[in-house]
RNA sequence: GCCGACAUAGCUCAGUCGGUAGAGCAACGGUUUCGUAAACCGUAGGUCCCCGGUUCAAGUCCGGGUGUCGGCUCCA
């Protein structure tokens, strides 16, 4: 008689089985044939198990079905077994690395000389999907070190063979194998009992990939796809990828004309009047909230001596993303553009004798920075080789840490809050390239954590990300498409004081050691406003708005009065454009909602009559057009929408 | 930097087998003066990204470069 363990389900109840009762049959006994049917995998505890599994010991059991994200998840992990499958069978001699699933679906990475084409992609899809309708099972297998390395030898699966040693150097003793037709691949599992319960793959795209992350190993194709349980959700999906594209902010900035790029300048914008007024309205906001909130705003060189990057250590750390100039007398590259304003800050610190009363002294700057990255990662406004941040150097008493980290946090969440951005923090512990010694980093890191912490922000760990001069905590926003960007960031840096250093006179009458924060909240004005366009899909806040109303004239004979309305709205300071052509006014109704400017402003025989305008809202519908307003009104209602929300 | 794809009028895009480049919108001129998403007629607009090669002939094929895009590495 076996022993009887007790199974605990999810609404808490219980129930007492032989132990090695197999999850498929515990389900179909226990709980019913139609979860037996759905169910893709089960969890006990922290423990994934296939459906074929025993279930050897108590605890509490979850099992998955097709309408939990985890069995989305496991069906794409599947669907990557398929494709490499298929892809060994079309193109024998190709190497197979790992496969996982992703957000948005799986991957593969494969090692083949010849780049996989469109063309291939089409074929191994139809293939993959042929797979899914054999509906083969996957069988799982435990085998030991020597039966696996063997195996793979036999296959002549070099990379594998490298992870294999490397699971087993860790301390593994058996390894799992699982197979669906004659193809097997080792993997931690669960799978799902068959490929049938996969659905549909889709194949998205190719794209290099090296081993282990790692640029100076070999240059694999990893092959991206995703799988869903229904067609229909494939195509919602596709659709949905569809509508993302439309806010794309490198589409959206050339429609609405605020940037656009040239060869002449590879990662650096041309930002138009309307762009430029987009990008005045976000620095102007982040002034007043500095201005308000006890920053001084400073500004300084742009390009300077490398006596100054070896003094802060960008010479050794940072030198190949610096731009470096040749001087023409020395025929040596003394001089570089400045790619951080910290450096620049410090000698304006020096300049004169601080007192602890001062403390904390903050620095705003909104100048150009410049750095020379790679030509590959250069996209649109989100990577860009010239860019402005909304930089502040803080110099402070070691005591004086939390209070402004929190002070910064609630600065940080105030200004994403306003835009409606939601973020995510993540704690950045030392990086292998680095200055400062072990003991000033763990007391930098522990001082912001402590700091972190008091906040009662939630936060995900990045060990080994923080910047070469300390630690740091940095803010990630979404973009359309769901790729996280890094915008806001708080750094902490006990290095760089001492190597300028820095002092304070103490009320002990004596010389003492600031601490520096780095903070940004925008970021950089050219990532934010990435961001913002692909948030907003274009349609700004008034606030925001390149130009915030546009006067359109029914007839010529409105243009006296609409130049009238123009005038009084340029001198209160709004943004405000007239467009007197003699197109229908339809045809200027639909070219101002096409450019998605908040209002458009009607002026014909009625408002000209009664000294007023007749507003309609960007938008669509019959609720858009406001009817007419005297003048009056609407500047106070579009005055109050103009007002910088923080 | 690495792998792959792409580059045609201001914009969006056609261009077959290698045979001397086309549309819509925008622009410009004229007509129209109109009430909430595109008036009509006409005109002009091109180093087919750049350099080289193959060919009687290259937007088209080949090589190199530049830029852009999708990723990787890196990063605000």
């Amino acid at each position: 008689m076996a022993e009887q363990i007790e199974i605990t389900l999810p609404d808490g109840s219980s129930k007492q089985v032989p132990a090695g009762i197999t999850v498929a049959d515990f389900v179909k006994t226990n709980i019913g044939a139609g979860l037996a049917r759905a169910a893709l995998f089960a969890r006990l505890d922290g423990d994934e198990l296939d459906l074929s599994r025993p279930l050897n010991r108590s605890g509490k059991l979850t099992v998955f079905t097709n309408k939990s994200r985890e069995g989305l998840d496991l069906i794409r992990h599947d669907a990557a077994h398929v494709m490499a499958s298929v892809v060994q069978r079309l193109f024998p001699g190709t190497q197979v690395t790992i496969g996982p699933s992703t957000e948005d679906g799986f991957y593969y990475d494969f090692y083949r000389k010849e780049p996989f084409t469109p063309e291939d992609l089409q074929k191994i899809e139809a293939a993959a999907n042929e797979e899914i309708r054999k509906d083969l099972p996957f069988v799982r297998k435990e085998v030991s070190r020597d039966e696996a390395l063997q195996l793979f030898e036999k296959l002549g699966e070099k990379f594998k063979i490298e992870i294999v040693e490397d699971i087993f150097a860790k301390g593994a003793k058996t390894l799992t194998l699982y197979s669906h037709g004659d193809w097997v691949d080792f993997c931690l599992g669960p799978h799902a009992p068959s490929t049938g319960r996969i659905g549909v793959i889709k194949l998205l795209n190719v794209a290099g990939a090296y081993w282990r992350g790692d640029h100076t190993k070999p240059q694999l194709q990893r092959i991206y796809g995703t799988a869903f349980f229904e067609k229909k959700d494939l195509d919602a999906w596709l659709k949905q990828q569809e509508e993302a594209k439309k806010r794309d902010h490198r589409k959206l900035g050339k429609e609405l004309d605020l940037f656009a790029f040239h060869p002449a300048a590879p990662g650096a914008a041309f930002w138009t009047h309307r762009g430029t007024l987009l990008f005045h309205a976000l620095g102007n906001a982040m002034r007043g909230l500095c201005l308000r909130n006890g920053y001084q705003e400073v500004k300084t060189p742009l390009m300077y001596n490398k006596m100054l990057w070896e003094r802060s250590g960008h010479w050794g750390k940072y030198r190949e993303n610096m731009f470096l100039i040749l001087d023409n007398e020395t025929k040596e590259h003394d001089f570089s553009l400045k790619p951080m304003n910290c450096p620049s800050h410090h000698l304006l610190y020096q300049m004169k004798r601080h007192s602890y009363r001062e403390l904390p002294i903050r620095y705003h700057t909104q100048d150009v920075l410049h750095r020379n990255e790679a030509t590959g990662v250069l996209s649109g406004l989100t990577r860009v080789r010239q860019f402005q941040q909304d930089d502040a150097h803080i110099y402070l008493m070691e005591s004086q840490i939390t209070d402004e980290v929190k002070r910064l946090s609630e600065l940080l969440k105030k200004v994403y809050e306003a835009f409606g951005l939601s973020y995510t923090a993540r704690f950045a512990t030392r990086p292998v390239q680095r200055i400062g010694s072990d003991e000033t980093w763990d007391r930098a890191e522990s001082g912001l954590r402590a700091a972190l912490e008091k906040t009662g922000l939630a936060y995900e760990l990045k060990p080994g990300d923080g910047a070469f001069y300390g630690p740091k905590i940095d803010f990630d926003v979404s973009d359309s498409i769901g790729r996280k960007w890094q915008l806001g960031t708080i750094q902490l840096d006990y290095e760089v004081p001492e190597r300028f250093e820095l002092g304070y006179i103490g009320e002990d009458n004596k010389e003492h050691r600031p601490v520096l924060i780095h903070r940004a909240i925008y970021g950089s004005f050219e990532r934010f406003i990435a961001i913002l366009i692909e948030h907003y899909a274009g349609n700004f806040p008034v606030w925001l708005a390149p130009f915030q109303a546009r006067i359109v004239t029914v007839a010529d004979r409105h243009q006296p009065w609409a130049r009238e309305v123009y005038e009084k709205l340029q001198s209160r300071g709004l943004r405000v454009e007239l467009d007197e052509s003699s197109e229908k006014l339809g045809a200027k109704i639909r070219d101002a909602q096409l450019m998605k400017v908040p209002y458009t402003l009607v002026v014909g025989d009625k408002e000209v009559e009664g000294k007023g305008v007749s507003p309609r809202v960007h938008g669509e519908g019959k609720q858009a057009d406001l009817g007419y307003l005297p003048l009056d009104p609407f500047i106070e209602r579009i005055e109050r929408e103009a007002a910088i929300p923080f």
